[in-house]
RNA sequence: CGCGGGGUGGAGCAGUCUGGUAGCUCGUUGGGCUCAUAACCCAAAGGUCGCAGGUUCAAAUCCUGCCCCCGCAACCA
């Protein structure tokens, strides 16, 4: 039998998961099921990475170990499970034993092959990027490009994989199998990436103690590449000194190995886990299949604008299936794609509601009107409907295949919607009254049925549990498990129907959209507060938003003239102003307005300035306070005193 | 020369690789039907496919130049 190894990337726990990892998780969902009805065998597997020096302090930030952070976050994940019906066999979790032998065992792999190699490191290091940078890429002061913080002048012993040597052997992979990536655009990206020479890349950190000590190299601990990588190999017994059944069969000896990655992870599965795995003398993947972001009402989803679309509430409101159905439809797949509220509800209603819903309501009153509660007593095998329906089946499972899945629904609407023309055309509630039941009537009701079971059937992968239902509904109790129920013919003649209860409320879209608006504030609020006091936790517990009167004064908020203001070089949100708090000599306070002010504007304005701020540096200018304004969607509006008052009068 | 994504009827998008009458969903307007979840069916209005050149019998699609929008702290798929 053709096996079907299918993999999410691993999900790192540092945040609570979110609908970029519902919307992974749900296509790979969705790919097993599909294949399991072709007659695949399939296996998929899910999981989370746990190391590195992120998880360590963020648990550190909260006074606790790092596993408990992460037990934490996996429960979350392991939720989503019964949420949304995800259907995966494994879920691994890179603290777990398996997964260290199985690094151990790539290691020693590699090691073997003469391909790692050890060599002083020296070099500008930012540590919250854990990356070095070259003097070229700093910023002014020697700053991070990224974080516009000081870096560190690090010098540390490092384990270095000779990737380099792997560059003609990766070029020939993607030459002798373009769908080694898909979709193919992303082909070009990764090669041209290959082609521009790749470096030896380190794979240990010396000063990491949360992570997976490097074997027979004291001190060094595996970076996260190398380790979290492994996953998909060791989850299948790769490095276990038990049989390795599985790994022989999903992996040495499988027929498709498919990993489903963000397009932004997909240099490290198309480039360095292959060379990984040629190093150690193990078959590469077959695909690496890239899709694209989630954006929310256009913009970028991001935790500091409170954008993120959190999978609970809409699960809530409406159900896993709903919601699963809504990414797959709405997202082209390898492309970026838009989350809406508004658009989530215009969809529920006229995909779900309006069109399956309603089409499901409406036959299944005829058919019990016309024949006593049951489906008609006749089938219609050359009913006008059928070639239309196989040729909506052949699309769907075209697409399918091709994980385009949004193209494999909208196939099955269009045949609903021919089978709505097909019944006004038939008029069939006229023929009951004048004729009765008669095989004729029979007939159309039949096709009707048949039409809908068949995009039940299809919808089965994506809405595993709603899917059924409506199966149910029409009088198959038994929703099938092969694909071969897709052909025309599978609707049982005189079989109970059951009364129509509606499978997909039509929602009240005004109603609805306040309700999220008001939710959407009520979150704002909390985080707010949870922000303050564990930055980067993830936060699970309800926070309360009172804070006390002593607490509020421990912001000292000062009255400042601002006496000069300037762009800030190769900056495009930043003002470099200097304010008169009283205090003798002005400070230097750099504000992220410049989108909103123009320097001149500014100068001699009053503003309200939070005087005791720890100083930071922004694009390697020393900032001495913070500047108070509302912020009217991400749009900086400045607090001006409503008079004019001496510099360094107390704001309370 | 920082990197990347995008500009297609009112809104959201597909189509661009592999040129050949511009398509989908929602919305709007008019009509129909009454089995159905105010649903369904029919019809109409509405687009110089960002701009300008070029290639071609033919360009949303290929080439060149330009304009505009969005993202690029961490986290994250």
């Amino acid at each position: 039998m053709t096996t079907f190894y299918l993999t999410t990337p691993i999900y790192y726990v540092n945040a609570l998961p979110h609908i970029g990892h519902i919307f992974t998780t749900t296509v790979g969902d969705t790919l097993a099921r599909y294949q399991r009805m072709a007659g695949l065998e399939v296996r998929y597997l899910t999981g989370t990475d746990e190391h590195g020096q992120n998880i360590e302090r963020a648990a550190r930030a909260e006074g606790i170990e790092p596993i408990v952070l992460a037990d934490r976050v996996v429960a979350e994940y392991r939720k989503l499970r019964d949420r949304l019906g995800f259907s995966y066999d494994d879920f691994i979790r890179t603290t777990e034993k398996r997964h260290h032998e199985g690094v151990i065992e790539i290691v020693r792999r590699i090691e073997a092959a003469g391909d790692l190699y050890t060599a002083r490191h020296e070099g500008w290091y930012c540590p919250p990027c854990e990356t070095y940078y070259t003097e070229k890429e700093l910023g002014p002061e020697k700053t991070c490009p990224v974080h516009g913080t000081q870096v560190e002048w690090k010098s540390e012993e490092n384990i270095f994989f000779r990737l380099s040597r792997y560059q003609q052997p990766l070029l020939d992979l993607y030459a002798e199998h373009p769908e080694f990536v898909r979709p193919e655009s992303r082909l070009n990206e990764v090669r041209s990436f290959v082609e521009s020479g790749l470096r030896d890349l380190s794979v240990s950190r010396a000063n990491l103690e949360w992570g997976i000590p490097f074997p027979g190299r004291p001190g060094q601990t595996i970076y996260v590449w190398l380790d979290a990588l492994t996953n998909y190999v060791s989850a299948l017994g790769f490095g276990d000194p038990g049989d390795g059944a599985l790994y022989k069969k999903f992996w040495e000896n499988g027929d498709v190995r498919l990993h489903l990655v963000g397009k932004d992870i997909l240099r490290f599965h198309a480039v360095y886990w292959p060379a990984f795995l040629m190093s150690a003398g193990v078959p590469v993947p077959t695909v690496v299949w890239a899709h694209g972001w989630w954006q929310r009402d256009g913009r970028k989803v991001s935790k500091s604008s409170g954008n993120l679309v959190r999978p609970d509430e809409l699960i809530d409101r409406f159900g896993g299936d709903n919601v699963r159905y809504f990414l797959l439809r709405e997202m082209v797949f390898g492309q970026d794609a838009n989350f809406s509220d508004e658009g989530f509800v215009d969809r529920y209603n006229s995909d779900l509601a309006n069109d399956l819903g309603n089409t499901v309501s409406r036959l299944v009153t005829l058919s019990r009107n016309a024949f006593g509660g049951r489906t008609p007593p006749e089938a219609c095998g050359d009913s006008e409907l059928a070639p239309v329906a196989r040729q909506a089946v052949e699309e769907y499972r075209t697409a399918m295949e091709d994980l385009a899945f949004s193209r494999a629904l909208e196939s099955l609407w269009r045949l609903l919607a021919e089978t709505n023309q097909y019944i006004v055309s038939r008029e069939p509630w006229k023929l009951i009254k004048t004729e009765g039941p008669t095989p004729a009537l029979a007939r159309i009701l039949w096709s009707g049925l048949e039409a809908v079971r068949i995009v039940a059937t299809a919808l089965l992968p994506v809405m595993p549990r709603v899917a059924p239902q409506v199966l149910a509904a029409i009088g198959t109790a038994t929703p099938p498990t092969a694909l071969d129920a897709l052909r025309w013919g599978g609707t049982p003649t005189d079989a109970e129907l059951p009364a129509p209860a509606p499978l997909f409320p039509r929602i009240d879209k005004e109603a609805y959209l306040g309700e999220a608006r008001a939710q959407a504030q009520e979150k704002a609020k909390t985080m707010e507060t949870a922000a303050t006091d564990a930055p980067d936790a993830p936060n699970v517990s309800e926070k309360t938003n009172l804070i006390t009167i002593d607490q509020f004064f421990q912001a000292e908020l000062k009255v400042a003239t601002i006496v000069a203001a300037e762009p800030l070089p190769k900056s495009n949100k930043l003002l470099k102003l200097t304010a008169d708090l009283g205090e003798g000599s002005p400070r230097t306070i750099v504000a992220g307005i410049a989108l909103a002010y123009k320097p001149e504007d500014l100068v001699g304005k009053q503003v309200v300035v939070a005087a005791n701020l720890q100083p930071a540096k922004l694009m390697g200018v020393e900032s001495q306070g913070m500047v108070l304004a509302a912020s009217l969607d991400g749009k900086p509006v400045l607090l001006h005193p409503g008079a004019q008052v001496p510099n360094g009068t107390r704001v309370k």
